[in-house]
DNA sequence: TCTCCATTTTTTGTATACAAAATGAAGAAC
DNA sequence: GTTCTTCATTTTGTATACAAAAAATGGAGA
């Protein structure tokens, strides 16, 4: 059952350079349509816009500045990565998140999050496992200090080095799809302490067994973080049913 | 080990149709846009256009009749599936396949696709259990007529009916995207005889286990037919390095 | 007060125009 | 003959304009 196997290693700067440029590489933010993307996919990640609601163009552009040329350039490319949809004549809204959508991401990064959790044992370089490490303690940090925009920093941190330890920016790229999209809801997920707390347990297993270099471990211990955040998840969308939030993943628009 | 469960089937229009709108629904081809855009990218997976190959936009706009704001708007979107990439004031050009690219992609594959097929053994209706063997039969018939275009069609008709079988849009996305990558290769490989006979043996199995509802058999013969298609592919490329194909997938830019 | 229809306003779909950057070519200096 | 510089052309980046469709508004009739 070994679907892991040596890569060639030939022209890695080309593959991988290749693969994920113009995805968020924070770094120059050369073009202005990169910016404004970035700008709107923010705003929809940080809850700004709920799921469901209407993207204006004129309203966009007022915000980011960008003129309108630039501003649709952004919105098809957001398009493509699901994060938004378009119906025709009628505009772009932010795309919902059926209970059914979740199950569905869920299941896809149960199958691939864990696969790159056994690649980075497998792969990672001595320093990204050290990396790992560091990103851990920050998040624990976070926690104990209830800061919760310095757990999602973290969070991001850790997620980032264990996908590019897994040496397969095809992996990134799928996953950082999915988990764009149901984003900001951990954010939500994340402001329950108890939640938290069996969070942070879960993902010192993960961070041990990378640290390890044991791939069952941790193939182990992302599914079963993985399956807890899903079924807190669900459970507190079924929980708080009235909250804009949930009214926003839930609801299907009446008049359409 | 259970990564399979039962997905809520709650607001399934809204879930699924949110979904996947906005990709190839083939059917009404709406707006001038997705029409450019699917142009576009039927040129690039027919061969058309070379990986590496620079895409003008005025060529483009001449042969599609689509001005530069639509044309701007498709290329942003075929960029953000990763089928092009654009360097700042350098245009866009056809996404290039390193051998590492490749085996990065059917390293994902290998992951998802199993599963797909495993959920396909498990929530397929039984419309769709009969329409993979029609699909399989109609390979098996392209084949033996020695029809490559025939056997294209149906073989995007048999996954179609694989991804649409195993109920997660998300996969169908995930997969659609890095098969459309590679999938200008695929007709590389089915030039060789021996490879289409190896092939149609494995799909055989594939079928016949998905027909038989058996999840071990399914993923089990879908992961053999990933890595020997894989095994076939970089062997070609090995042996024919010298053909432009070849050299659209290996070599780096000399002057960048 | 409610409902239906016509008109106005907003918003999207499409096309064109102008500016900036890069590429290519011709000519001068060596 | 070669190389460097300068200029023209091409191509991309950005902004604006016009037309078509949908939504919002408001008034007339019941």
């Amino acid at each position: 059952m070994s679907t892991i196997v040596d890569l060639p290693t030939e022209t890695p700067e080309q593959g991988s350079s290749a693969s994920h440029q113009g995805e968020n590489t924070s770094a120059p933010e050369t073009s202005l349509r990169e910016a404004t993307q970035t700008w709107i996919r923010e705003a929809i990640l940080s809850g700004r816009y709920q799921g469901g609601e209407k993207l204006i163009e004129r309203e966009l552009s007022e915000m980011t500045g960008a003129s309108r040329s630039v501003l649709r350039e952004a919105l098809s490319h957001l398009e493509a990565r699901g994060l938004i949809v378009r119906q025709s004549f009628r505009g772009y809204t932010v795309a919902k998140l059926s209970t059914r959508s979740i199950f569905e991401i869920f299941e896809l990064r149960a199958s691939v999050e864990t696969l790159a959790a056994e690649l980075f044992a497998e792969r990672a370089s001595d320093q990204e496992v050290e990396d790992i490490g560091i990103a851990f303690e920050a998040i624990e940090a976070g926690i104990h200090a209830n800061d919760l925009k310095k757990i999602r920093t973290a969070k991001d941190q850790f997620f980032g080095v264990l996908f590019a330890g897994c040496r397969n920016s095809e992996i990134r790229r799928a996953l950082e799809n999915v988990i764009d999209r149901i984003s900001y809801l951990r954010s939500q997920l994340m402001s329950d302490p108890r939640r938290r707390q069996d969070s942070l347990v879960e993902m010192r297993l993960l961070a041990e067994a990378l640290q390890d270099r044991n791939r069952v471990e941790a193939r182990a211990a992302s599914l079963a973080h993985l399956e807890s955040a899903r079924d807190a998840l669900v459970n507190q969308l079924s929980v708080a049913a009235n909250t804009k939030v949930a009214k926003a993943i839930t609801k299907v628009p009446r008049k359409s």
